[in-house]
DNA sequence: GTCTATAAAGAGATAGAC
DNA sequence: GTCTATCTCTTTATAGAC
């Protein structure tokens, strides 16, 4: 927050936030454990003791930005509906408030989303990170559960289910948006929720309703 | 084909297939480049150069899996609809048989199809799996077009978005499904198909519409 | 079909100078 | 904030015996 690497002036020298949006962008691009330190010191024109002064491991690295995806979609949940009567907005308007926002998340954030969608579990920054994300997803089964309950979204499917397709949907995302195409985060996420809330199929054009 | 390493006598003797079997576990267990030959050796109760008996390199045994995974999604698209009375069914009723087809093979071949959905194309292997999965990709997307055009489904979304948000619903199905859960196949299947053409949304109960 | 032994390269990480 | 040099361990893969 106090001080960018692209705001700074002087010879590279780069601070932690500038070796760690490479780093992340190296890891989305081989894979983590395929991205050796070595290959991220070629990338920054550095060698490889000069990364150990600012990250103490390689794992601590991803434990940064890990941390940044996760309190980005955390905030979606934990923020109902910003409007201000919030207590009283419907658990169905609370979800599509929060289906929208998971995609922004995904595309402002998008290395560092994609990165933790990848995540194994296969160490402790990992597995910790994990435990994050499930706390996510049950708070988005609440939700769809809720929404069921209140008679507003179909009750013949596993409210858990729901929410894993769901999300599985908006996190394909990663997979093949990139900033700057043709779709905006907003046009996507009209989609998404089009999609997930009114299916795809045409609906047999009863009569003269409006958009 | 001919003979599976559960069907022999004897000791252990490990064919092709037996080892493959092992190996793409571990490979969605840790990451194929996480899992190193030696703890293939280990699992296998084996040396490393046994292994290598078996396949000529690490990247070989990946190749296969592969394989295995892109010819059952292939065989998917490439068989429209079994019955019969194929060319004449409409794209809608081919995209459906093509969704629930695909839900299928990633139940039935779940190893090797996790495996595929990992693959980002770092080696030669990796970018020849690619390829043949983006020629998939562009037939669901070439058949949603077509379900567009019949006037069946909603046109106001890009047919190359909605192919890549109904496949990243039903490819996530890998991120969780296991066999043997209170979900079979058919009912994911249903379920998919359920929320991609009609929605979450509780139709608003038009008088007695029958199921 | 499996083994031991080994080669050759690359990994993560540290020491200490500038 | 970055460097060179180095340590130690693990990696993929091969040679050759049983």
């Amino acid at each position: 927050m106090s001080e960018m690497q692209s705001t700074r002036r002087g010879r590279p020298g780069y601070d932690q936030q500038g070796i760690l949006g490479v780093a992340v962008a190296a890891f989305n691009e081989y894979g983590y454990d395929a991205t050796s330190i070595g290959m991220l010191a070629e990338r920054l024109g550095l060698s490889k003791s000069a990364i150990y002064h600012h990250f103490g491991s390689k794992d601590e690295i991803l434990d940064l930005a890990l941390d940044a995806a996760l309190s980005g979609l955390e905030a979606v949940v934990e923020d109902p509906l910003p409007g201000g009567t919030a207590e009283a907005s419907s658990a169905t308007a609370r979800l599509e408030h929060v289906l929208r926002g998971a995609v922004h998340v995904l595309v402002d954030q998008l290395p560092a989303v994609t990165l933790l969608l990848r995540v194994r579990g296969n160490t402790e920054v990992e597995r910790k990170a994990l435990v994050r994300r499930r706390a996510f997803d049950r708070r988005i089964t609440a939700l769809v559960s809720e929404a069921q309950s209140e008679g507003a979204l179909r009750a013949d499917i596993d409210a858990s289910v729901v929410a894993r397709l769901a999300f599985g949907m908006i996190n394909s995302i990663v997979e093949w948006y990139r900033p700057g195409g043709r779709e905006g985060a907003d046009r996507l996420a009209d989609d998404v929720v089009a999609i997930a809330l009114d299916g795809l199929r045409k609906p047999a054009d009863a009569g003269t309703a409006a958009v």
